[in-house]
RNA sequence: GGUUCCGUAGCUCAGCUGGAUAGAGCAGCUGACUUCUAAUCAGCAGGUCGCAGGUUCGAAUCCUGCCGGGAUCACCA
């Protein structure tokens, strides 16, 4: 903000013309004053004690003398201790208000012609989405709307694991116990309906080991391998893994399945596409349901055989060594990491040559300057790996890579599995969210006397905020619980709460005949409520700088709530339509206007959209 | 064991690029709807900021060590 450099330099100016003492102008500590305390704007006088051999208080009179004589916004000072504390005319946060009310764009920084690549979501074709992949979407989508707003250009793109040895499961237990049913035969969602067999896969296997474990050959292995002391469940569960690879019927159709879709052979793909484009269907529909959308999407059947180009020229270049066995090899030993194995001994790609490789194609397909990765932070040390490979190799946007990390989401009972069915589905929980947020709305009736469909529509808002208010409010970092059985909040601090600020203010502006306000030139002083809205919507447009550096979607959760709670302060404290004289009525609808465009900019960074009335 | 992340009120979390008396929400208690929507507001109560050192005029914030919890350390993805 102007006026911040404007006291930045008028203290270094100050010191110079005072106590003949140079310093760099971003040296000068500036912050809010806080509520305690007159004035709008703080110095800490405290660095400049030692090298001007004086007490705070003198330094701060001085200073404070100079600034408030030299420029004409300021129109007080007081010092506290070791703190200089300034006030700004009304005049000067008059002029903010019309400012920020004339900028339709306000908040929004200028294009900075960078483009930036933001990967969330990823599912696995296997299984339907979840709690998790929520927090995921939620963090990217909400990501990149900030880096747009921050003036980036912005992809979102999504890989889609849809090969391997998992969804070969799913289709093989369609093949033996399917019965030709499909979504649509059996009106289940595509992805839940894959999902299914999926875990019937995993039952048949189980009951195939189990009845494999009492005969012969299993008890022979049993009595051949088994460790001293250990038990004959506790060696089984070790040896579920061999078991599969050796033994399972089931298994080696699985791996069969694999190879045959590795060759391309017609009918395995054929039964690949038209299960993988149900799942597709399913994950449409609920993307759809929580408002998000994709510019390009890569799949992993695509990029799983990319990057051994890049072994040759890693090799070359002498980044990437090749062991007696054929196997390449990179040593990240002197950046704190281990070796890393980019290729097998036989020739083929590890996950990581992958990653290469794809980073490579997304830049070839757009030009990329920075690229984000929304991924859950049990993949930290993958990604370290991977972005000191790419430096390494010097593709040109390597320095701009981020791993967006986020910790995961537990249940009270512990984490969620699939396999033991104890994940939250991503459907099902949106589903229960609007139907909390219908309970809260039959207890009030404001919107009863609507239709249907706009009712819906409203109730379909308020829950998804409530949601996604819950999950973005928290740091990524952050590992969270999550109790399905305790309804979500709509009250506090919540996506309602913010969306009810909101709410209030159009009610207002839709009483008023807008021919009937006039200017608010002649309203002499703002109050200390319409002040505390003024100072934090000043700061809107550095907040979305910081939460764009940063990858930080809940400081914009966090700022949004804080100013709904200052407006519901200032709705209750003060009349609006019935002001003491028309300036302030005037003043205070520009500045309710002023707020919701913010309140609704924000909570848009969020992915939550605002009801006209709730 | 190495690396890394987390630890703030009963619970869920802000604050962390060092600044004034550590803030919210939920839960508990008290009060405010003939008023622009009470999904709101005001108040009470609730804290050894995991522990111990260090740096500093000043530490929840930075450094070191320890304790507790998670993740990771595959020729898996």
């Amino acid at each position: 903000m102007q006026i911040l450099n404007e006291i930045q330099n008028g203290i270094k100016d100050a010191l110079l013309s005072e106590y003949n003492h140079t310093i760099p102008v971003e040296s000068v500590l500036i912050s809010q004053t806080r509520k305690e305390f007159t004035g709008d704007y703080t110095i800490v006088v405290f660095p400049f004690v030692k090298a001007l051999k004086s007490n705070p208080v003198e330094i701060g009179n001085t200073l404070g003398k100079y600034v408030v004589e030299n420029n004409n916004s300021i129109t007080d000072f007081n010092v506290v201790k070791g703190f200089l504390n300034f006030s700004l005319s009304p005049e000067y946060w008059k002029g903010q208000l019309a400012e920020i009310s004339s900028n339709m764009d306000f908040g929004s920084h200028p294009k900075n012609g960078k483009k930036v690549m933001v990967e969330f979501s990823s599912p696995n074709t296997n299984k339907p989405l979840h709690l998790g992949h929520i927090r995921n979407i939620l963090l990217g989508w909400s990501c990149s709307q900030i880096l747009e707003k921050a003036g980036y250009e912005v992809i979102k793109t999504q890989i889609i694991n849809d090969r391997g040895i998992a969804i070969c499961k799913s289709m093989l237990a369609w093949q033996l116990y399917g019965n030709g049913d499909t979504p649509k035969s059996t009106n289940i969602k595509g992805d839940l309906f894959v999902g299914k067999y999926y875990v019937l896969f995993d039952q048949k296997l189980k009951e195939e080991y189990s009845e494999w474990q009492s005969s012969e050959k299993g008890k022979e292995v049993y009595a051949s391998s088994h460790k001293e002391n250990q038990s004959e469940e506790n060696f089984f569960k070790a040896y579920k893994n061999t078991y599969f690879n050796q033994y399972s019927i089931l298994g080696n159709k699985a791996k069969d399945m694999l190879l045959s879709w590795e060759a391309k052979d017609d009918t395995i793909r054929n039964l690949w596409m038209m299960m993988n484009s149900w799942v597709y269907d399913g994950f449409e529909e609920t993307y759809k349901k929580l408002g998000v959308s994709f510019d390009k999407l890569y799949y992993e059947s695509d990029t799983y055989l990319l990057g051994k180009k890049i072994v040759e020229q890693g090799l070359n270049s002498g980044t990437f060594y090749s062991e007696d066995d054929g196997s390449v090899w990179i040593d990240l030993e002197d950046a704190g990491m281990d070796k890393k194995l980019i290729l097998r001994s036989d020739g083929t790609s590890v996950y990581i040559t992958q990653d290469i490789g794809t980073a490579q194609v997304r830049n070839n397909d757009f030009g990329v300057d920075r690229m984000v990765y929304v991924v859950g932070d049990e993949q930290d040390y993958h990604f370290k790996v991977l972005f000191q490979i790419m430096k390494r190799l010097g593709e040109p946007y390597a320095d701009d890579m981020h791993h967006l990390s986020y910790g995961m989401i537990d249940l009270p009972t512990g984490k969620m599995k699939s396999r033991e069915g104890t994940v939250v589905d991503a459907d099902d929980l949106v589903k229960e969210v609007i139907e909390e947020a219908r309970n809260s709305s039959a207890e009030r009736g404001e919107i009863g006397e609507m239709d249907k469909v706009e009712q819906e529509d409203i109730l379909r808002k308020i829950g998804l905020a409530a949601l996604k208010f819950m999950i973005i409010k928290i740091q990524p970092k952050k590992r969270m619980i999550f109790d399905p059985k305790e309804s979500v909040d709509m009250q506090g601090q919540t996506g309602p709460y913010v969306q009810y600020a909101y709410v209030r203010i159009k009610a207002v502006l839709r009483k008023y005949n807008q021919n009937e306000v006039g200017s608010y030139e002649a309203y002499t002083k703002p109050n200390e409520f319409e002040m505390a809205l003024l100072k934090e919507i000043v700061e809107y447009p550095s907040l979305i700088k910081d939460a764009a550096e940063n990858l930080d979607p809940s400081s914009i959760a966090n700022y949004s709530y804080n100013l709904a709670k200052t407006y519901h302060r200032f709705f209750h404290e003060v009349r609006i339509l019935n002001a003491e004289s028309e300036p302030a009525k005037a003043f205070r609808l520009e500045l309710s206007k002023v707020v919701a465009r913010v309140m609704q900019g924000c909570m848009e960074l969020l992915g939550i959209e605002m009801p006209e009335k709730m």
